[in-house]
DNA sequence: AGCACGCCGACT
DNA sequence: GTCGGCGTGCTC
């Protein structure tokens, strides 16, 4: 059959976790591009998608079974560089290509039109009488910038009259913008505070990589309070110099990085867009146009701004590199670390990876030459590095139901009597992660996930860290029925914020916690207030490492150093080291010295050795070693395959079909089936296999001939997580 | 991801 | 005899 207008096959890649594109006709005479938005038909529903081919290779759906586009919008086409990044992540992830153009293009009402709005700009250059209003408009503008009527009023001090006569008069000419897409530009031309010379020194070799304009993945290692931001600053000016130039820089969690904003406002006078998934709809979709259009020049982000729509990225920067909130554990799993060096190379820009304390992969990968590698060994300043010291708690035994030994009271106490501030870190939300009855031996378990309940004594809940779940502490043990028999073990940050209120009660204390404080605006405030030293003790969680600046902070307590050693985890020791690492970095960061003590019952552990010596290489070629012997990554490839359902055998009957099929290759191991170390979670059974290969063997080809050979169904899902790096 | 088609329990 | 459960499969 012949359409009565003639039409084109194209392809089309539509936001949804479809097999792959999906063919469509669009007419002749409708200009369309490669990456250009499209709406198209798809069952009964209206669909946004992109254009992902113009040329799509023979297909067996016949011609009239296909339907027309109904049309294009009016947006810069997806940069060709995003989508080579989204083929590439689908087919690195084993995800469908569908389900990654999501995270790019997940913006509410994107594709509409925004509503434009009339400003205006100078139209002659040099008029030579003007009334002194006007004079006043010429001497306010900026450029040849246009402006609102009352953006006019309001910078140049006049009145809105003013502004109409010119335009009246043919001094101002009327523009049509769009209303919501513009971002005040950097400023390039203020004054960079002073470096150190191993901070010139980095700062000049990032900037000359930028300006190469090529891609170049580098590490910036810097001990804890080095001023590694300020370099890497160097690099972000460099790339702004260039006209219509984009910067990414990734950081963990947006949500902590009151003080980096502060710093970025300082050296460039504006703040950076930013981007994260809790975002309200608007601020996304403005920062999404911004972006698009290219007058976002630079995105601070959560790992999901790698999948923005930039035109000219010139840089990106992932800082705090280590940090294991890079991996994105649902949906499409990918780290973030690992896919901004893949999106430099297709942007064919630098990368630099920031972080104290550098993960393995990437140590590697600058020990081999493979990354550039800046090292700053001295902290900025006259800061100099804190004392660490292991406290052996199996001399020094706290009383049952307390958790500080002596040393560290004695320390605290001696700190309070100075003035200055101390930080107990313990990585446990709440009150105690466990409550037993004492009279059956009873633990309260949740329903939902094989985990136990947590205690919050300020809620009065058991919760489950895993879901959602949470019930109010009963009186009564659910299983025996005694009566005041429930007691809670070990500490949580409220628990021994409660001890350091008992030892100090005139002390002021402050709780860092996701469950204290909830959003960026309360983080701000509790951070301001510790740096206006309105806080003797903070207790506090995890949040506390993400690079806060407590001047006054010098004496850092970490209550259980071995909380995260235990249980088999390739990485457990490496992720503790940086963890304590970065906490420890939290002390002694100005002129005052700081002392770092880490109660452990292993002292002798390597993780311990390598804090308190200082003697981190050691301990990270030590890990490396070990790492080798085993092929694990990143010596080898690694991937998790995860079957998960809320009928138990129906899961376990998968997972054994899967380990029958496992393939027999060499080069390729697979282990398993096994139950996942949390194997209960949210309602569902889950079950794991561990596929290891070679470095050599792609890994995806071996997955994907495996995974298709078994039909799955019964309510079971399966998930593909390549390079896991939680074991859980 | 939606949404429609399709085979087995409690209702007018 | 029909309404409806959500299990499997398709959408160009």
């Amino acid at each position: 059959m012949t359409t009565l207008f003639p039409s084109r096959r194209i392809q089309i890649l539509l936001p949804l976790p479809l097999q792959g594109v999906l063919d469509y006709l669009a007419p002749d005479d409708l200009a369309l591009q490669e990456g250009d938005f499209v709406e198209v038909p798809l069952g009964s529903k209206r669909l946004q998608g992109v254009v992902w081919s113009m040329e799509p290779p023979p297909s067996d759906v016949p011609d009239e079974r296909l339907k027309h586009i109904y049309g294009r919008f009016d947006l810069p086409a997806l940069p060709d560089s995003l989508m080579k990044f989204i083929d590439w992540v689908a087919a690195y992830t084993l995800s469908p290509p569908g389900a990654v153009l999501k995270m790019a293009v997940s913006v509410p009402r994107a594709f509409e039109q925004a509503k434009s709005r009339t400003a205006y700009r100078l139209a002659v250059e040099d008029p030579e009488e003007l009334t002194a209003a006007r004079r006043k408009v010429y001497d306010a503008a900026v450029g040849d910038m246009p402006l609102s009527v009352r953006d006019w009023r309001d910078w140049a001090g006049v009145g809105e009259g003013v502004i109409r006569g010119m335009v009246k008069a043919g001094q101002m000419t009327a523009v049509e913008i769009r209303g919501e897409d513009s971002f005040p530009a950097p400023d390039t031309t203020l004054i960079a505070p002073s470096l150190s010379t191993e901070q010139a020194t980095a700062g000049e070799h990032f900037r000359d990589l930028v300006r190469k304009d090529k891609f170049q993945a580098s590490l910036l290692e810097g001990v804890t309070g080095a001023g590694k931001t300020e370099v890497y600053f160097e690099a972000v000016h460099e790339a702004l110099l260039r006209e219509d130039s984009q910067v990414l820089v990734l950081v963990p969690e947006i949500a902590l990085t009151a003080q980096w904003l502060d710093r970025f406002k300082d050296r460039f006078g504006e703040e950076p867009v930013i981007w994260h998934s809790e975002l309200t709809p608007v601020q996304r979709r403005r920062a999404w146009w911004g972006v698009i259009h290219g007058n976002a020049r630079v995105v601070v982000g959560a790992r999901s701004a790698l999948f923005l729509p930039f035109r000219a990225l010139k840089l990106i920067v992932v800082d705090e590199e280590h940090s294991p909130t890079y991996k994105q554990e649902d949906g499409v799993f990918y780290h973030g670390r690992d896919m901004a060096v893949v999106r430099a190379h297709q942007a064919d820009c630098p990368v630099i990876l920031a972080s104290a304390t550098p993960s393995l992969e990437t140590l590697v990968n600058a020990e081999s030459g493979k990354y550039d590698w800046l090292y700053l060994g001295e902290r900025h300043g006259p800061a100099e590095m804190p004392d660490m010291h292991a406290i052996d708690m199996r001399k020094f035994p706290p009383a049952s139901g307390e958790w500080l030994s002596d040393p560290l009271r004695e320390a605290l106490q001696q700190n309070l009597e100075r003035g200055e501030q101390s930080l107990l870190y313990l990585n446990r939300r709440g009150y105690a992660p466990l409550t037993l009855c004492r009279t059956c031996g009873h633990r309260i378990q949740c329903p939902h996930c094989s985990a136990w309940l947590v205690e919050h004594k300020k809620t009065g809940r058991l919760q489950c860290h895993h879901c959602g779940h949470w019930m109010n502490k009963p009186r009564h043990c659910p299983e025996c029925d005694s009566e005041d028999s429930l007691v809670a073990c070990g500490p949580g940050v409220e628990r021994v914020a409660e001890e350091v209120e008992r030892l100090f009660p005139e002390a002021r204390l402050a709780v860092m916690a996701s469950d204290e404080l909830n959003t960026p605006g309360e983080i701000r405030e509790t951070v301001a207030a510790i740096v206006r030293h309105e806080v003797d003790i903070i207790v506090g969680t995890q949040i506390v490492t993400k690079g806060y600046h407590f001047p006054d902070l010098t004496l850092v307590g970490v209550v259980d150093s071995d909380l995260g050693l235990s249980g088999g985890d390739m990485r457990a020791a490496e992720r503790t080291w940086q963890q304590l690492e970065q906490v420890a970095g939290r002390a002694g960061r100005a002129e005052k010295p700081g002392t770092v003590l880490f109660q452990t019952f292993m002292p002798e552990h390597p993780v311990i050795d390598a804090l308190v010596s200082g003697d981190r290489d050691n301990f990270l070629e030590q890990e490396a070693n070990a790492r080798e012997q085993r092929g694990m990554p990143p010596f080898g490839k690694l991937a998790a395959v995860i079957l998960s359902g809320a009928d138990y055998n129906a899961v376990v009957t998968v997972a054994r079909q899967l380990g029958r099929a496992a393939p027999r290759l060499t080069g390729v191991q697979v282990l398993g089936p096994a139950p996942a170390p949390l194997a209960y979670l949210r309602g569902r059974h889950r079950y794991r296999l561990l596929v290891k290969t070679e470095k050599q063997v792609n890994i995806q080809n071996v997955l994907r001939a495996w995974l298709d050979s078994i039909k799955i169904s019964g309510g079971v899902r399966l998930q593909v997580d390549i390079d896991p790096v939680s074991f859980f």
